[in-house]
DNA sequence: GCCAACGTTGGC
DNA sequence: GCCAACGTTGGC
């Protein structure tokens, strides 16, 4: 199996939306190389961090997964949809999506500026000066870093 | 195929 | 709101 960082803005949709639907399609990703990692790797079963951007502090909020295979985002059909592309077609669909399903939501979230300062991460995608792609590979070690900082307790 | 103009992302 | 870094579009 593999791990993964998708991008959310919580405005959008949260990890609480997720806690709240239980499962959702990832729909809206108009990004091609951010579905190709769905359309071509991404399989039930994989892990994957969700990250709030454009939030106050951006950082990870939780951990969903994969429960469906890439499948055509209708959304880009619909022309009422912030989402739509007339390019995309149901006869020729341009965007694909997974579903996910949630996991848990972290007890804290785990910020940016948190996530910058662990040497152990300074390779992950998510940190290298430019990058934006809202789907994105972590590798086991990164993942299970996050996820034990999570799960620490606090100390004092 | 090049590349300028424009649009988007997302941290700050 | 600013703007750096990318990505896309479209004329040529």
């Amino acid at each position: 199996m593999r791990y993964w960082l998708i991008k959310s803005e919580p405005t959008t949709y949260a990890i609480d939306d997720l806690e709240r639907m239980q499962q959702d399609h990832w729909e809206g990703v108009r990004n091609y190389q951010a579905r190709n990692y769905m359309r071509d790797e991404m399989e039930v079963g994989d892990l994957a961090l969700f990250y709030h951007s454009n939030a106050t502090p951006p950082g990870v909020a939780g951990i969903a997964r994969v429960c469906e295979e890439a499948h055509p985002d209708f959304t880009a059909w619909d022309p009422e949809s912030k989402y739509f592309d007339p390019k995309s077609t149901p006869e020729n669909p341009r965007w694909m999506m997974v579903s996910v399903a949630f996991v848990e939501k972290f007890s804290r979230l785990i910020s940016l500026e948190e996530l910058r300062d662990y040497p152990e991460l300074k390779e992950m995608v998510l940190l290298q000066k430019g990058s934006r792609l809202s789907v994105q590979p972590a590798t086991q070690k990164e993942f299970e870093f996050i996820r034990n900082l999570a799960h620490e307790a606090v100390h004092s």
